[in-house]
DNA sequence: CTCCAGGGATGAT
DNA sequence: ATCATCCATGGA
């Protein structure tokens, strides 16, 4: 299989895909296997160059169905891919910039110096929010395992370099089944809130793709009133689905680092002042901010210990 | 075995 | 407006 090279500066490809942000890229040897929207990928990084397999797509296909020209199919371009890769892994985003608008303290030195090439990518918008809705009292890998079985019970399963991958299933399809089937990819209570949020997305009562339109207040506004999303979810759909890069989720991980670190020793912090210092003063890019302290925190293991 | 997880909805003060 | 409780599940 030849591989499409994508130069791939200040990226770090597979902390990016680790750092829970995103939970279906399942590596096998030298890279990972996933899909992008109803794409399928393979994808490694040698250095500052990716290498890329890219199979499938609507583009190549809407295009033959709406022309009168018949046409051969062709392969995917390398400079098709290129953009895909691009765009998804959000290799536009100068690090240096973002990490110079961050605050000059320790904490924050220390997490900007640890995720070097960290990138917060570009998600597929339904696909993060119910990922996210299925996320709320998981730990990371289970929801991995909640996003695998959801794929592979409802989603398409599709193949790349000799290798299975299932796409994430359309809100239409996830409407169609039941609380108890989804029950069965170990949602637990989740499932409820998921299958009436897949309704409504169904429906177009939710209609995601015009809410990219809508300033931060009112996105957050329309996201939270979906069962199962709240502030929290909210902030991470917004920051990983909708591009904004101040949205600041605030998960355990994150709250214990914002009390430790900024108020150690103080009482009465509330969750809500909390959420103010955090917009406040992680600035413009505050959604960076909060990724690199969120995985800094959790791969240097600062659980909690009695003593 | 116990502990806890990228929380949200609901009902009681 | 804040606060407590419940919700299922399985990795660590």
């Amino acid at each position: 299989m030849k591989l499409i090279a994508v130069p791939a500066v200040d990226f770090d490809l597979e902390m990016t895909l680790n750092s829970g942000q995103v939970f279906h890229w399942e590596k096998a040897g030298e890279g990972f296997y996933g899909t992008i929207g109803d794409r399928t990928v393979y994808i490694e990084q040698r250095g500052a160059v990716l290498g890329v397999v890219l199979e499938g797509g609507d583009l190549r296909r809407r295009r033959e169905e709406h022309s009168n020209v018949r046409k051969r199919p062709r392969p995917t371009t390398a400079a098709t891919a290129s953009e895909l890769i691009r765009h998804y892994f959000a290799l536009d985003h100068s690090l240096d910039e973002i990490c110079a608008s961050f605050p000059r303290d320790t904490v924050m030195n220390k997490a900007c110096d640890f995720c070097r090439g960290l990138r917060i990518i570009r998600q597929p918008k339904w696909e993060c929010l119910a990922t996210f809705i299925c996320s709320s009292m998981k730990q990371v890998a289970h929801i991995r395992q909640i996003s695998r079985a959801m794929r592979e019970r409802f989603g398409e399963k599709k193949e790349i370099c000799r290798h299975e991958v299932y796409s994430f299933p359309p809100a239409d399809r996830l409407a169609g089944t039941s609380e108890h089937e989804l029950r069965k990819c170990g949602l637990g209570y989740r499932a409820k809130n998921l299958l009436a949020t897949a309704k409504r997305v169904a429906l177009r009562e939710a209609n995601l793709e015009s809410w990219s339109a809508l300033p931060d207040v009112e996105l957050r506004e329309q996201l939270c009133q979906l069962p199962g999303v709240g502030a929290k979810v909210a902030n991470c759909v917004m920051l990983f689905g909708y591009e904004r890069i101040k949205a600041f989720p605030i998960d355990v991980w994150i709250e214990r680092v914002l009390r430790e670190k900024y108020f150690p020793r103080k009482r009465k912090v509330t969750s809500a002042s909390l959420a103010e210092f955090a917009a406040n003063y992680f600035g413009t890019h505050g959604g960076y901010a909060q990724q690199y302290l969120f995985h800094h925190a959790r791969m240097t293991g600062k659980r909690r210990r009695k003593g």
